[in-house]
DNA sequence: ATGATGTGCAACGATGGATTTGCAGGTCGG
DNA sequence: CCGACCTGCAAATCCATCGTTGCACATCAT
């Protein structure tokens, strides 16, 4: 399928404290620039458009670009695969608790 | 409470597969060691072992030694902290979907 | 006690990530 | 047209991580 390793990106771009700090601002003060974001935070312009990048290979975040400048927005869709395999591992370890209490039961 | 950026160490540890490997036999198999683990898996025990300590680290996993090994088992709660902050970005993101299409409307 | 098994620690080389600086191209306003 | 602004690409540096090997210590069975 695609990609290799899809939910593995997630979770290294979700690995970095500026790249979470990234999607927070987009997705609590909506769509901007690398520029602007880049003006909150105590990095240069290029490491942000780094980390935007890394969250666009990711699938979390689409570019468009508006005349001279590029819009960034979130596309929170792959958190969704991320979550499922949490709750699988969460799943199945309680399931297996289940099992356990029944044995000694 | 507990250690500064503790959702960072949790994507971290899980942005490596072995280690989401590692917690999903731990889950889906029961407790094991790392010898044991490492039986099925391209790498060394050490390897292994010092992946277990990454997990551990990262509250995803709890060794307890008995005689002569030490057994793991998965310790999922650290993984609901993980899915709040990925739930709250998406929540935040639709919400602002929302907020847009009623200022359309 | 002795050998086999399981574990942990330390050092090493290799690999990849994060950040900065410098430069070139595209785009808008006057 | 020209200056100002935003963007993208490349090179260099620094640091963390991954995996290995080698060795020492603890534990179980005979």
């Amino acid at each position: 399928m695609g990609g290799p390793d899809r939910t593995g990106a997630v979770f290294a771009a979700l690995a970095d404290p500026t790249r979470r700090d990234l999607l927070a601002r987009l997705s609590s003060g909506g769509p901007s620039t690398a520029t602007a974001l880049a003006a909150g935070l105590p990095v240069t312009r290029q490491a942000v458009a780094r980390h935007l990048l890394v969250l666009a290979d990711a699938g979390l975040v689409r570019g468009a670009r508006a005349g001279r400048e590029t819009r960034y927005r979130v596309t929170p869709e792959p958190l969704a695969d991320a979550v499922s395999w949490m709750t699988a591992v969460g799943a199945d370890w309680d399931r297996r608790l289940a099992a356990l209490r029944d044995l000694l039961a």
